[in-house]
DNA sequence: TTTATTATGTACCAATCGGTACAATATTGT
DNA sequence: ACAATATTGTACCGATTGGTACATAATAAA
């Protein structure tokens, strides 16, 4: 191999981007602010990600959505009692930091910032929120065979029913602070898990 | 009185604009477009919006959330068992046209959309979204007292379980059509309602 | 040391953004 | 008829947008 060397990572300078793009949403978050936080200049960019902007943000979301759910299922794995995991992971967004509750879900804001233009990539997103959905499905599909989870209803619905909260609440919580009632909410919307 | 006379109406023109912003969102509806479907000129614009854009978009969340609790309210009026009536509405969100899907709720969307700088206008969307919540309490609380509803979770925690279930459908059903999973989810988050 | 190759930084681009300036126009009051 | 007044349409604005062109720089192979 020849020429002058890289002096960034692909998988670093996505992460920063995810950074921005979170903060900001995908037509707000501009080109040069993007650089900027990546830290390389647009001749490297544009070499590296010919699909400029666009591809920047998919491959954001791909790098968003692999390490999100790699860190759950980790989670998951070293928990001993996984539905009440789930419990205890829902329960954590009524008491986020004001920062973090008013960015919401990298992969929600995406389902509804995108305009109809880049539906393309709005199916991107809708695909790996399916993902953390099915790891969802498949926590309750054991905890129901193994016997710890009495609710019958078919686990595909009861995954349905917890990324809906999730959506839901990262909507939600963003209005005024009602943490007392949000928390409420919570604890019966999670009910269903016994 | 003396002058030019105006050709629109506000109401009529920020009517028009409601459709633009929700199906383009707030950055990517440009001013000229806005323009064009509002059927008026520069001139005659921000002659009548001197906040420009902001104002507009301001303006089309008031008339929009104005518009829609009346009809939620003339709705409910009408019926005669209002916890069915609620119960219907959400079944309805389930298989609703596919280009109703796809724009989510114009409030909720706000919410999602709009940057940092934007959090007055959030603070807006947010204390509108508070509104239609306070209905559906409103609507519990009286079921609640007329033994309609057996249910005896305080009826602020029913409602933000209400407007969470709406914040959430609106964004979950906008991924891959799993109509038939999102009708026994629906269903299912529904059941509280007895 | 030269050559080929790849990456970098910068100058620059047309297009579009939201917004303004202002002359032309249409009305009411005198 | 003529002023006074309010609205309209249009030409124009600087700023910013995402993206490109290209000379320069840094490496490996010959």
């Amino acid at each position: 191999m020849a020429g002058r060397p890289k002096i960034f990572e692909e998988k670093d300078v996505v992460e920063k981007a995810v950074g921005v793009f979170w903060s900001k949403g995908y037509e707000a978050a501009s080109a040069d602010e993007l650089l900027a936080a990546m830290g390389i200049g647009k001749g490297s960019f544009y070499l590296a990600f010919k699909g400029g902007k666009k591809e920047l943000y998919e491959k954001s979301l791909q790098f968003f959505s692999e390490t999100y759910d790699r860190q759950l299922l980790r989670d998951l794995a070293n928990s001993d009692d996984q539905i009440k995991f789930i419990k205890d992971f829902f329960m954590s967004l009524a008491d986020a930091p004001e920062a973090k509750i008013m960015k919401g879900c990298y992969l929600g804001n995406a389902l509804v910032q995108l305009s109809e233009i880049d539906h393309d990539t709005k199916a991107i997103a809708a695909t790996l929120l399916a993902k953390t959905e099915a790891i969802f499905t498949a926590v309750i599909r054991k905890a129901q065979q193994e016997k710890k989870l009495k609710n019958s209803t078919r686990a595909e619905v009861l995954g349905k029913y917890l990324i809906n909260l999730w959506n839901g609440v990262n909507v939600t919580r963003r209005s005024h602070p009602d943490y007392e009632v949000l928390k409420e909410m919570l604890e019966m919307s999670l009910e269903v898990l016994k």
